[in-house]
DNA sequence: TTTCGATGGTTACAAATGAAACCAGTTTGG
DNA sequence: CCAAACTGGTTTCATTTGTAACCATCGAAA
């Protein structure tokens, strides 16, 4: 009969990967703001790249548009971020964060990084390497579909 | 200011990729079988090994106890399962498919091997191999904690 | 043996999520 | 100019998920 390794079974490997990775790291953010994940990811976004609409955070970090609406709502009401109406269309919002907002994010940068120099020490300079180079060759393959 | 690139963050990298991959991936046996995922992980484990307890399916596919429970449940409302009872440990029971729990993964093997050799056709050789490594290193790495 | 801490598994409740309907504003084609 | 199709974003509702409490059983130690 034909049987299927799951332990060789790629969707399975990167999600389990990936959850226990995500998993670990979403306890430094929850821990120290009590973020959720796309509250984490919308300061990250908008921490790094300034201002952004909804949709382009949605799009940026691949999160349904329900899920950027609810981050967005709770950073505003954390007073973390501003919207500010978009001159030509009055459909779109530009999200920046305020004071506080950018507060916590200098404060999570460090975090997030030390976090993951911690995770690739743990390898050899070939297999981080190798790790970078796969995940981007999925992504290209992705990408196009 | 110091700036975090969500586009070379780790575990931002895997999620996205885990997320679209198993997304994908899962429209497969929903479906054709209307299976959910921890459904579907609960399915191929037992086709993979022939007979697991509970938490040995939980340990094995990195699922919640909970949602092993209700998985487990809902294969066996199908029939697709039975559970028996441990001699020694009554509290353990070992799962095993019935016929119908068979013939539906053996129609799901060919599904999930065309699934991933789709997927891996996009990339070279040499990518692939980069993958695999980099997978099992970050395996590696958590697995020793 | 009795008691107490662990373990296999289920259940109850709360929080997170996704699909689809929705509102408001915008573009397009007739 | 206006209706229809579309887009940015929110809300509603049903489903999925996780946490914690739980039940039953087991093993070890007093």
């Amino acid at each position: 009969m034909e049987i299927l390794e799951l332990e060789n079974f790629l969707p399975y490997r990167l999600y389990r990967l990936a959850d226990a990775v995500s998993r670990e790291f979403s306890t430094i953010y929850r821990e120290r703001h009590g973020l959720t994940r796309p509250e984490w990811r919308t300061l990250s976004g908008l921490g790094q790249r300034g201002t952004m609409t909804a949709t382009a955070l949605g799009e940026q970090s691949a999160m349904h548009k329900t899920k950027v609406s609810r981050a967005v709502a709770e950073l505003e009401r954390r007073r973390w971020l501003t919207r500010t109406a978009d001159e030509n269309d009055r459909r779109v919002e530009h999200l920046t964060l305020t004071k506080a907002g950018l507060a916590a994010y200098r404060e999570m940068v460090p975090l997030a990084k030390a976090f993951e120099r911690e995770l690739l020490a743990k390898l050899s300079a070939s297999e981080r390497a190798a790790i970078s180079d796969g995940l981007a060759a999925l992504e290209g393959a992705l990408g196009k579909g």
